[in-house]
DNA sequence: CTACTTGCAAAACATTTGCATACGA
DNA sequence: TCGTATGCAAATGTTTTGCAAGTAG
């Protein structure tokens, strides 16, 4: 709960290019952390809200955006306009529950398949983050009958 | 140039949803039509502004939601933000290149090979449109060197 | 006639930015 | 100390909405 070797590491990397490590960049960092594991700006605000309701949001977009930049981490469009943030790492493509709105990502080796199909027919070789793909999640599938 | 079947079907089918054909939706399914196969409701309006600037950019928006309703058109966010149209039986997947912005879209069988494959690793089915593919086209791959 | 549509202006929403102040290295 | 970060408020860009007036059926 707050000592994750990837805070650590996004401190470190943000040291050593030049940034500071500030109260409110690691508060940034453990939400991404200890939330849900695809929060949006605003979910991340209300996490820390809970401990440190003086941190603008302005701020956290700035943290998220200075922690893109240094590929820490990156974002997804869920929907009109929202974004969700993640570590980099498992950045791969994600999927969006179009009836409940649960999140997850396809594996690595399934991402690989899926991408030597479309490049092989279509020329377009997709990369691993930045868009989400709707779809429908077993559960949801199971409930609404078939 | 101007009389497409899409246009007169999609008239067909407001009517007869009890809804009217008026002037400014006309000219919305026209551009639709007419412009680029991707367009966002900003590229209609310029579309339509040099025929009949009066029409109201809202006017326009309204419309589009009125024939996504209808199951018409669909639309994809393909940045922050920015949405594009389209009619709804060319919906599959897009790919949009994240260094020349151009749109393509998966064919019907390559999109069901990966549709079966991602089904059957992670257990999401994804349907066939609202949410664009970040890639790189073939031009762009070779420009840049491999 | 009457309900659906429009134009307009203002609101809503997510995100960004200018600027003076605060603070980490 | 010095330059980077922050808080705040205001701006931005896209899309939506309330309302009175217009118009298709």
């Amino acid at each position: 709960m707050g000592d994750d070797a990837r805070v650590s590491d996004a401190l470190d990397l943000l040291r050593s290019a030049g940034g500071r490590v500030t109260h409110q960049r690691r508060l940034v960092l453990e939400a991404l952390v200890d939330t849900q594991p695809h929060p949006s700006a605003e979910d991340v605000a209300a996490h820390i809200g809970t401990v440190a309701p003086e941190i603008h949001l302005s701020t956290i977009y700035r943290t998220l955006n200075t922690l893109t930049d240094l590929g820490v981490i990156s974002h997804v469009h869920i929907d009109h306009g929202r974004s969700v943030y993640h570590f980099a790492h498992d950045a791969l493509p994600h999927l969006v529950c179009r009836a409940c709105g649960s999140v997850d990502h396809l594996d690595a080796e399934t991402f690989h398949s899926v991408r030597d199909l479309i490049l092989s027919s279509v020329g377009y070789e997709v990369d691993r983050g930045h868009f989400a793909w709707s779809a429908r999640c077993s559960e949801c599938r199971e409930e609404s009958g078939r």
